[in-house]
DNA sequence: GCATTCACAATCGCG
DNA sequence: TTGTGAATGC
């Protein structure tokens, strides 16, 4: 028990040992928000003022959960896999498996992913002859979801234009799809299982009776169904309901755009009768020059709940900041500081290059290439989002359930095996004459199973082929477990003959390799095994590829898919008004805070040393842009910031350039205020003033021990003042200047 | 049925 | 600049 709670701060240790009551933990950036988590279910078990049974846990992620998961199980003897932690949708999926019949599923209902979905609006668009120009699928889906997530049906909604009106029928029809076909989307778990609550009591007791306590991590990212879900779950309206602590950080909310509602702390607070909030400020992750800035920033945000991280640790480095006069620039500048980190023993896997954007990352990449430096980039393509994989799954969910019409005309026709857009059609006709689903019409139509059967062997084309390969694979699937299945699967449909063919295939077969072994240990861990259950895991577990995890590479993300990560040095990179506060942002209410918010998680991400870069001119979709720097970056006390400017730009005339260009982008900010603007001119005008000297960037030199060189490349200043040389023989050096003791030749 | 061409759009993205 | 999807040609 001593070594549970041994080791917290006071805050963190009242957080933990609170008694029976609601609360809510304001945990800021590297306070321990985990740990308090954890330990809290730990020491409520431990105390045995509640069994495991009795507490459902919920967090965002899938990583976030297993994490939680692991560290109770380090902490307790206790079998974790039976308890209830898990996603707001992992947790939504098992009521409704358990109990689909209530929630008016079939028993193989099937999650569509972000990509079905799409599909399936598209393929509804199609039917209704409706022009996907007028009505984008992107703008449909987008509807729909929010809508859901506000926990409104269409016949919910409040129309008052004929366009809400428009949407509201594609939101009726697609539902009806869905229906007919079994398939559930993301927010429809939710928003299903909240219904299935509110509408049966009996269960909805149950649960109430079952769940004692009920924790939520990143309370702030909750929408508004989510926190109706949790307040149903937990019965605030009754004499026994459970309590909930809830741990977030208004300041660390950079969600709304999918639906967070920071309003829900507010809510939760009076809702819950919350006594306390209790916050964590104490960092154990940064420097104090990192959180001072990080806290001078976020200062700017009004209607904070208030919070101010503080460290015990030194002040440690100043945050460095970097003016650029291109993109390729920076990405040049970005790639020497790394190689001088590197070479000084900072893993690279502990550097995170961040951007606002995706696209940013392509010059960063480019000159990473160039230098040799391994890289890995996040946020691509998800494992089960891949077109083979897609395939794959596709066939999978026919065995399971062949009614379902969105993968049959996935993969009906491939393989190609002559099945045209003609054949198609008639399918389709038939289907909607009889109104039942294309597989249905398709057994009609190819003569039936007994014909389709005696076939055997000797159908290789057309439609009785397909369905007589189907149900062979159906056949073949009751016998065989789920990996055995796949591998029939991949053979029996032609995926794997048909990729081996294709010039860029071998990926691909690796890639369908890859989900055998999936299915291999997906067989091992679950405790249903079943084919419904691992399709369900494919589309709830994005299949974050672990593979070359160990690698020693460079992190480069989005600064959203930084939350929640530390690394001992940050890059912050495009730091300029357009980009970051991004352009789009001034359309949204409140936009600006949202992206200060940003800014901020970005910022608190770096253990030990932060860059911040921004550059003059930039490539953005196939145009020079000229931008200002963010307003973000004065916005941070001067006395923290240390500018770097390397000397290669003063001496060269190109710093000419860069001012006279800075004059002009000023007038060029679209933002309209140009806060900072004299700053940062002024900054400028000092840089070039100072820092004329011998030493140049081509002079030739040499060094006591590592003989003759030239310098290629310098930084800092005054006493800092460091050279990048390039020796005949011992290669390159970073070296610092007052002590190389250099010889210019 | 498949390959090539053209127009168009372009934040962030858990499950 | 790059990726996507529809239109077009073989």
């Amino acid at each position: 028990m001593i070594s549970l709670l041994s080791g917290l701060n006071p805050e963190q240790l009242e957080a933990v040992t609170l008694p029976y009551q609601s609360a809510l933990i304001l945990a800021g950036a590297g306070s321990g928000k985990t740990r308090v988590l954890t330990t809290r279910i730990a020491h409520l078990i431990h105390s045995g003022q509640v069994s495991p049974n009795g507490i459902l846990a919920v967090t965002f992620t899938n990583k976030a959960s297993r994490e939680m998961m692991a560290r109770i199980a380090a902490m307790l003897p206790i079998n974790t896999r039976g308890m209830w932690i898990g996603t707001f949708h992992g947790l939504c999926h098992r009521m409704l498996r358990a109990h689909y019949q209530d929630a008016g599923l079939p028993k193989t209902f099937q999650i569509l992913d972000i990509g079905d979905q799409q599909a399936i609006i598209k393929r509804m668009l199609k039917d209704l002859a409706v022009d996907e120009k007028a009505f984008p699928p992107r703008q449909i889906q987008w509807f729909i979801n929010h809508a859901k997530e506000e926990g409104l049906r269409a016949s919910q909604v409040e129309a008052h234009d004929s366009f809400t009106r428009r949407m509201l029928e594609f939101y009726r029809v697609y539902e009806t799809l869905c229906m007919r076909e079994g398939m559930v989307d993301f927010a429809e778990l939710l928003l299903r299982c909240y219904e299935l609550l509110t509408r049966n009591e009996i269960l909805r007791h149950h649960y109430r009776d079952r769940f004692s306590h009920i924790l939520v991590d990143e309370f702030q990212d909750t929408n508004r169904l989510q926190y109706r879900w949790l307040k149903l779950l937990a019965g605030v309206d009754l004499p026994r309901s459970a309590v909930v602590f809830a741990v977030g950080d208004d300041d660390q909310s950079i969600y709304a755009f999918r639906g967070a509602h920071t309003g829900n702390m507010q809510d939760l607070e009076h809702d819950f009768a919350i006594q306390k909030i209790i916050k964590l400020e104490q960092n154990y992750r940064s420097h104090g020059n990192i959180l001072e800035a990080a806290n001078a920033l976020i200062e700017h945000n009004r209607g904070r709940l208030g919070k101010n991280l503080w460290t015990s640790e030194g002040h440690g480095e100043p945050v460095r900041v970097y003016n650029a006069v291109t993109d390729f620039d920076e990405a040049a500048f970005i790639v020497d500081e790394i190689k001088a980190l590197h070479s000084e023993g900072v893993a690279l896997s502990d550097i995170a290059l961040l951007y606002r954007s995706n696209a940013q990352s392509r010059v960063l990449e480019h000159s990473l290439f160039n230098a040799s430096l391994s890289y890995r980039v996040y946020g691509g393509m998800r494992f089960f989002e891949r077109q083979e994989i897609k395939h794959a799954l596709a066939y999978l969910r026919l065995i399971a359930h062949p009614d379902d019409d969105h993968a049959l005309l996935r993969v009906i026709n491939f393989p190609p095996r002559g099945i045209g857009a003609r054949t198609l059609e008639q399918l389709q006709d038939e289907a909607k004459l009889h109104q039942t689903s294309l597989w249905s019409a398709a057994l009609n139509k190819s003569g039936g199973e007994t014909t389709a059967i005696s076939d055997e062997g000797k159908a290789k084309k057309g439609l009785p082929s397909f369905v007589h390969l189907i149900m062979m694979m159906q056949r073949a699937c009751a016998n065989l477990p789920l990996p055995e299945t796949i591998r029939y699967m991949l053979t029996h449909s032609g995926l794997l003959s048909h990729y081996g063919l294709e010039r860029d295939g071998a990926e691909r077969l690796e890639n369908l390799n890859e989900l055998i072994n999936a299915a291999t240990s997906f067989v091992h861990e679950a405790e249903d095994d079943s084919l419904v259950a691992f399709l369900s895991h494919a589309s709830l577990e994005g299949g974050e590829h672990q593979a070359d995890h160990h690698q020693d590479a460079l992190q480069l993300m989005t600064v959203h898919a930084a939350k929640g990560l530390e690394f001992h040095t940050v890059f912050l990179s495009g730091l300029e008004e357009g980009l970051f506060p991004h352009e789009n942002s001034r359309n949204e209410v409140n936009g600006l805070e949202e992206e200060r918010r940003l800014m901020y998680v970005a910022m608190t991400r770096a253990r030990r040393r932060l860059y911040l870069s921004f550059s003059q001119s930039r490539m953005l979709h196939g145009q020079t842009h000229y931008n200002i720097a963010s307003r973000f970056i004065t916005e941070i006390p001067d006395h923290l910031l240390k500018w770097l400017q390397p000397l290669s730009k003063v001496n060269s005339e190109s710093f000419r350039s860069v001012s006279e260009q800075a004059g002009f982008t000023f007038g060029r900010n679209s933002w309209g205020q140009s806060a900072g603007k004299e700053a940062i001119q002024e900054r400028l005008t000092a840089n070039s003033s100072e820092q004329l000297s011998r030493w140049r960037i081509g002079q030739n030199v040499s060094h006591a021990k590592f003989g003759t060189g030239v310098i290629i490349n310098y930084q800092g200043e005054g006493a800092d003042i460091r050279v990048q040389v390039q020796f005949n023989r011992a290669g390159t050096k970073w070296l610092l200047l007052e002590y190389a003791k250099l010889t210019p030749l």
